[in-house]
DNA sequence: TAGCCCCTGGACAACGTTGTCAGCGGCAGG
DNA sequence: CCTGCCGCTGACAACGTTGTCCAGGGGCTA
C-alpha cells in the first residue's frame, strides 16, 4: 500500500480523485488483470480471489472508469438523439421510444436540442461524433448534411427521422406528411369546403413542404383553386401563427376552414378560433393530448410519434448488428381522426 | 490526394477505424504534438505549419476522440439528467431548461428515464457515474440515496430535482409543493365547497406527500373533517384515477370538489367529469398546455418546470466551479391560477 | 562575432482499462 | 519420473490524447 494524501490512511484520497483498479489491486494483493476479470464478470477466477477483490472495491468505493474502458474497446454502446426542440411535446414520446430501444440493446441515449439551427445540429452532431457514439439518431434542422459523410464513412450508423438528410444518401424513418395532409383537406372539402387555409411550418422543412404538397394536391384533385392568400409559411410562433390566421379570417371572402401544418400551428389557431363568434372548420396535423376535451374536438391527422422513433432505433441497431445494406427509407402512416372540428359545415 | 485502395498506401484505413492525430501528423509531415497544439487552438503555431495541419485534417477526415482526451484531463464537459419519464409533458421543458444551461457552459447533457423504478435509477446514475460525467441532476425515483455517497465524495456534484435524496445531505431544488395544495384546497373552501377529494401520487413519493399534507392543512385550518374515502394516493395510470374519482362522486354523500396531484391525474379526471353532467369544482397541481381552452378552464396550481431545471443547473455549475458549501435546499414558490373550475360552487 | 532568448516543433510519459501471452503449480497418463 | 495439459494468475503493451520537457534555429544585443 503506498501512501497518499498528507498525513492519513492507505484508502484516502484527494477529493476529486478516483480510485482505479491498480488501487483495487494493491489492496486486495492480486493483479491488476483479475480485478479487470472481476469487474466484467470473466471466468477464471477462484471464489476466495474474487471475494478479496469485491471487498477491495466496495472498501474503496471502486467505480469502472468507462472513458478508458471505451478507448480500449472502441465500442461506447452509446447513441445519440438530435432533435428539434425537447420541449415540444412531439419529441418527448419519440425520445423516449429511442431511449427504451436503447436501452434494451444496452445502450445510453445522450441527446441535445437543435432548436431548429442548422448549425447548432451540425455542432452537435459533431460533439457527439467526438464522443465516439455507435450511432445517430437524427431530427434534421438543416438542409446538408454532406458533413456527415466522413463519420458515416467511418462507421456511424446514422438514421434520420421525420424529415430525410440533406445531400446524402441516408437511412430516414418519415411519417406520410404528403398523404396525412391530402387526407386531411380532402376531409374538409368532403364537408362542403371551398375555401380552405394552409398554416404551415417554414419553407425549407421537409415536411412543412410534404404537407403544403398535399394541401395543393387535395385543392387540385377537387378542381379547387388555392389563392396565395390563403398559404401561409413561417415560423411556429404564436405571434406568426396569429397573424396569419387572423388575415385569412378577416379578408374580404375568408377561407371557412383552416389545415393547420403541426401542433404547435394547431394550438395556436385553436386559441384564435376561441376567440371569435364564428366557427370556423380546422384540421390539424399531429394529434396532440386533450384535443378530444376541447369543443369542438379537433379532427387531426395523427402520427405516431413514439412508433418513428422506435423505428428509427430498430434500424439502427440493425445497422450497428451489420446489416449492411442500401439506405432504406420507411413510411409510417398516418390516420384522421374525426372528432368535430373537422366536420364543420361552412359557415356562409 | 492519397489512394484508398484495399492495401494501399500508408493512409488508407479499414472501414470503421478512424484516422488518430498520428496519422494526421505523419500526413502533414510534423510532429504529433503539434497537431494537437492546432485542433486545440493552442498557440506557437507557424501559419504555414497550421495550414498543413489543416489540410491533413479534413483529407483523412480526422474528428479528434473525446474518449481519449477525456481519459487525459479527467473532466468529461458533460452532465448527466436522470429524470421519470421523458414522455411526460412536465419533464420536457425542464430537461430542455437543463439542456440550455448546460450547453452555455459548453457542456453535453445525458439522460435518461428511470421509469419511476428505484433499480433503474440507481443503475442509470451508477452508469453515467462510470462514464465520468462532472455532475449530476437526478429527479429522484427512490427514497435511498446512500449508494451516492462514493461518488459525491469523489467529486460528482449532484442536485436533486422536484423531490429532494432520500438519506443523505444533498442539493435539493423543490417546487412548494405543501403551500401549492394548501392555497388550492383553500380556494376550494373559499368557494364554499366542504366536502373535497383528494387525488394523488403514489404514497412514498415526496411531493405527494407533501400535497397531501397541504391537502390536510388547508381542510384542517377550515376547521372540516377529511374522511378517509376523500383521499386516493396510487399509480397515476388513467384506469387507477378513473376508479378514484368515479368512487368519490358515487359515494352516498359524493364529494363537490376535486385537488388532483398532479398534471396526469388532472387530465385523468377532467376526463371523467366530462362525461358527466353535474359539474365538479377541480383544482390541479402542475398546470397544462391547453388548460384554458377547456371549458371551464381548468384551475391549477402552476409550477414553473423550466425555472426548476435552470435552478438546479446553475445551482450544480456554481459547484463545479468549486462553490463548495452546504447543500443547499431551494424552494421555488406555485402560482394559482383560476380559470373557473376551481370556482364553482358545490353542487348541492 | 559571441551569447542569449524566444519561437517552433517533437520525443516521451501518463491517463485507466482490456487483450495477449506466458508462468506456475498440480494432476493424469505414459 | 517425465510429459503434457489445464486452471489460475499476472506482466506488459496498446487504445488516442495531452502535459512536460528539451532541442534546434533564428534574431537580437553587447
Amino acid at each position: 500500500m503506498t501512501e497518499t494524501a498528507p498525513g492519513t490512511a492507505t484508502t484516502s484520497r484527494r477529493y476529486g480523485t478516483r480510485p482505479t483498479m491498480k488501487d483495487v489491486a494493491a489492496r486486495a494483493g492480486v493483479g491488476l488483470k483479475t480485478v479487470s476479470r472481476v469487474v466484467n464478470g470473466e471466468p477464471g477466477v477462484t471464489p476466495d480471489t474474487e471475494r478479496r477483490v469485491r471487498e477491495a472495491i466496495t472498501a474503496l468505493g471502486f467505480r469502472r472508469n468507462d472513458s478508458a474502458r471505451i478507448l480500449r474497446k472502441g465500442r461506447t454502446a452509446s447513441i445519440g438523439l438530435v432533435l428539434e426542440d425537447l420541449a415540444d411535446p412531439f419529441y418527448g414520446p419519440l425520445s423516449r421510444a429511442v431511449e427504451e430501444v436503447a436501452r434494451a440493446h444496452g445502450a445510453l441515449l445522450i441527446n441535445g436540442s437543435s432548436a431548429e439551427d442548422p448549425e447548432r445540429e451540425q455542432e452537435l452532431v459533431l460533439a457527439l461524433c467526438a464522443r465516439r457514439v455507435d450511432g445517430l439518431v437524427v431530427i434534421p434542422a438543416g438542409r446538408d448534411h454532406r458533413y456527415l459523410g466522413p463519420e458515416i464513412a467511418a462507421g456511424v450508423a446514422t438514421v434520420f427521422v421525420d424529415r430525410p438528410a440533406g445531400r446524402i444518401d441516408a437511412d430516414a424513418v418519415l411519417s406520410d406528411s404528403f398523404g396525412g395532409a391530402r387526407d386531411g383537406v380532402a376531409h374538409l372539402i368532403a364537408h362542403g369546403h371551398r375555401r380552405i387555409g394552409f398554416i404551415g411550418d417554414q419553407p425549407g422543412i421537409h415536411t412543412a413542404e410534404e404537407r403544403l404538397r398535399g394541401y395543393r394536391t387535395a385543392m387540385a384533385e377537387a378542381g379547387l383553386p388555392v389563392e396565395d392568400a390563403w398559404v401561409s409559411l413561417g415560423p411556429t410562433d404564436p405571434a406568426r401563427v396569429r397573424a396569419a390566421t387572423a388575415a385569412m379570417l378577416d379578408a374580404p371572402e375568408p377561407v371557412t376552414a383552416l389545415f393547420a401544418g403541426n401542433n404547435r400551428v394547431t394550438v395556436t389557431v385553436v386559441r384564435v378560433l376561441n376567440e371569435r363568434p364564428a366557427p370556423v372548420a380546422l384540421v390539424g396535423f399531429d394529434d396532440f393530448e386533450l384535443a378530444d376535451l376541447l369543443s369542438p374536438g379537433i379532427t387531426v391527422i395523427a402520427q405516431d410519434a413514439a412508433q418513428l422513433g422506435r423505428t428509427a432505433a430498430e434500424l439502427l441497431f440493425r445497422r450497428l448488428d451489420g446489416a449492411g445494406a442500401e439506405p432504406r427509407r420507411v413510411v409510417l402512416p398516418t390516420r384522421l381522426i374525426a372528432r368535430g372540428s373537422g366536420e364543420l359545415p361552412p359557415a356562409a
